[in-house]
DNA sequence: CCCATTGTGGATCGATTGATCCAGAAAGGT
DNA sequence: ACCTTTCTGGATCAATCGATCCACAATGGG
């Protein structure tokens, strides 16, 4: 058999993540990357094969760990206003905290998206996700009266999902919660 | 006297906004620049200081030509709803056309907040602008009962500006003006 | 018709980048 | 105990980065 490897490859993801959230991909360096993973480069080429392949499992790291989290909460809440209300709040929070980082994936849309074309599939696919669970969200609640039917379910979720795009961005600019939580209020009242 | 300057300083900058628009700030690199511009890397220094100098005078050219018109046709409208619909619609197609390339002051947020923070102080500045502009309609419009005071203006304005940044984020996921503008409609039920 | 001044583009600088290479270290089947 | 295989981290690579330098060109007052 073959040497096993030392690091935590999660533990790595997960400090990679981290450094691309704050400083972008194009401002870490490799050398940024493996002092704070604590691993050589070959290493770290052996396993991620390459700066973007790390930069990919940083994402799907963040995708898994943040983002499919806040989703999980939308389905466990009673109504739908309130279990919405809570997810944008949640992720608004994320967003601000450790220094106003915003979202990772609308980080990757802005500064990835114009070199590297195949990355809009990934983020299109979390998005997706998104707005498939907050349709479903919508379209249980409408059955009920719990909101109005002034627009459909998955028009009424696209809504949300580019709404809290927004949000993220916000973030950034105004690294203040509380300055952002009244704007959800509006957002909301497209349910009514 | 000295030499004058051979090339058109504001055709120039208005090149570099294009190249910084398309591709981002790191991803554009000097050779990029002087040979779209069609001048030597001596004259650029000279003009504009360094690389970052270059940056923030396609920002402001980019705020002037693009942003500023969509607010001056703002106060032009004759209902507040229809004016704040061709606003919001306006600035989609411009983030689509050409290839996707959403909005510069977003990608601006996005990619070059967290290096050079103060660089918040301009596109805040920016979104205060809109904000402001739309405070003003939207006031206006409410004391005409032209819309229901269920939010007030200001708060309003914040909800339409952080909106307009997620439209711009979602232009670039999906570039495809068709998909985005029923989600205008949505966010103008605020206005009810 | 000079000459001080400024603009010109390309050569060049040191620094840093992403990626590769390599000698040695662990691992376990035989 | 050997030996093949894989992992490790640091040296090293060519390429490229932003920035500076420089010899020359253009300008218009004196």
């Amino acid at each position: 058999m073959a040497r096993t490897r030392e690091f935590d490859t999660e533990a790595a993801v997960s400090r990679a993540m981290e450094l691309f959230w704050t400083r972008g991909y194009e401002a870490t360096s490799l050398r940024d990357l493996t002092s704070r993973l604590g691993i050589g480069q070959g290493s770290l080429y052996a396993a991620f094969g390459d700066k973007d392949g790390l930069y990919r499992a940083a994402l799907e790291h963040y995708r898994t760990t943040l983002a499919a989290v806040a989703l999980r909460d939308l389905a466990e809440g009673k109504d739908a206003r309130s279990a919405i209300r809570a997810m944008l709040v949640e992720r608004v929070r994320i967003a601000v905290d450790n220094g106003g980082q915003g979202c990772l994936a609308v980080n990757a849309a802005c500064e990835r998206l114009p070199e590297d074309p195949s990355i809009r599939r990934v983020i299109r696919d979390m998005q997706d996700a998104s707005r498939r669970a907050l349709t479903e969200v919508l379209s249980a609640a409408a059955e009920r009266g719990g909101v109005a039917a002034r627009h459909d379910p998955g028009t009424l979720a696209a809504f949300l999902v580019t709404f809290l795009n927004g949000l993220l961005v916000s973030s950034k600019i105004t690294p203040d919660a509380r300055a952002l939580e009244p704007l959800v209020e509006v957002a909301l009242t497209a349910l009514d």
